[in-house]
DNA sequence: AAACCCGATTGACTCAGGTCAAATTTGGCA
DNA sequence: TGCCAAATTTGACCTGAGTCAATCGGGTTT
């Protein structure tokens, strides 16, 4: 699957009516620079299920996702699968400024990207500080995610963690699409047991109880939350 | 608890004899620059159990880890802990630089920081990329920590854990003591079940079984490992 | 040196979530 | 429309780790 549908676009794109532009990377560049900054980047597309990259690849790429959702995930020797974490447009990938990707990423349905090459992006940023800081902020925001999903995996169960993973997509869906009670799920419930810690048999049981007791509705392809109190009361608890 | 003890040394310390720092934020830093930072900072002492801060506190202060070593953890509303990692000398800590700490932190044994308040010392950073550039480095590598022992917590058995623990753990001390089969473990066996997501008796239950295969050895204050190869087998399995 | 405390260990039992094996539904495509 | 392959759901059963309840030490106090 790797790399093998990629289309790259020589034509130009503008980053100023970039749909993302507003919350990501690139929120923190004036006009000027956004014009030097769009000669870095040039538009590239992944189809279904394409590896974008892997976690033993050198990092030689940054992407701001523009389009589509990808899973980023960590293999074990064996086979087992976590996710860490799903990305959505107007995420940066790749922040490793040096080194490895310490993680694979696949496209989970149609994916656009603006794709950077390391080095001159790295002297683009050398000597804007802001651009810097811009990334710092992002790192660290991830951080705190990564934390907070630690805590997800060592200690809820599989109802919390189901809840919790409901509210927090729909969460991050609002910037992108408004706020909804009807989640859309992109991913697949193998792909929903390896970002929680689950089998996909425990995703399915446990959507199917939830339905059962009023609480969420599975429809084509995502939850629509029924009792969104409920839902907030199981990821609590 | 809290913040009962702290002692504050009124007087100088410098920098330049400083233990960590070849390895801490400040490694970044030129001769000139040291002597300016060095009034930034102000050496903290905390006791065994002290807190250091809390998940909800909003940051003032940004910690640079001297002796001792913490623990960082996040709790949920039911009393539930995560542990979400162990800090060691050199580590720096509450790189929030706006917002609240997302994680607390409690000197296990007694500890000593070099603690900086939060305006002055953005106000530094501010026209010093070649920091911030240290700053995200740190974060960055935080992060793929993090990414590390999500895989631990979602998709490893308790076996593995230990000896990922083990392992990781040893790691981390080689550039304070150098390298030992002898592992200090100056944490309780609550911390390490609450870092890798299980119960106290099951960490006490898996030592007493690797122990009674050969494997390792339970030491007074830590673990020695008997057979190293062994424990590599387990936690890369 | 007896009493006490607190962390760690051990044992017996339970159960949440995993495993294995069928259905069943869905989606793509000829 | 009908067929195949893949994804999802469901059922029956099992087990790794959790729960609950004693002990066991090692260290400190009196």
């Amino acid at each position: 699957m790797r790399a093998s549908v990629t289309m790259i676009e020589p034509n130009g794109h503008f980053c100023s009516d970039c749909a993302v532009r507003s919350f990501a990377v690139c929120a923190s560049l004036g006009p000027a620079e956004l014009r030097e900054f769009e000669h870095l980047g040039r538009r590239v597309h992944f189809a279904t299920g394409e590896t974008v990259f892997s976690e033993e690849d050198i990092t030689t790429s940054f992407f701001n996702l523009l389009e589509g959702v990808m899973r980023l995930y960590k293999l074990l020797p064996d086979g087992r699968r976590q996710i860490v974490g799903f990305a959505l447009p107007g995420d940066f990938l790749g922040m490793n400024m040096s080194g490895r990707h310490n993680f694979s990423a696949d496209a989970i349905g149609a994916v656009t990207a603006c794709q950077f090459a390391k080095v001159p992006f790295g002297r683009f940023i050398e000597d804007r500080p802001h651009l810097l800081k811009r990334i710092n902020e992002l790192a660290i925001r991830e951080l705190g995610q990564a934390r907070d999903h630690m805590v997800l995996l060592g200690r809820r169960s599989a109802d919390e963690k189901i809840a919790t993973f409901l509210l927090g997509w729909r969460a991050r869906l609002v910037p992108l699409s408004g706020p909804s009670n009807t989640v859309p799920l992109p991913m697949s419930r193998q792909d929903i047991a390896d970002y929680l810690g689950l089998t996909i048999e425990t995703v399915s049981r446990t959507f199917t109880k939830l339905e059962r007791h009023g609480v969420i509705e599975i429809v084509h392809g995502g939850i629509s939350l029924r009792d969104p109190a409920r839902v907030e009361a199981l990821a609590t608890a």
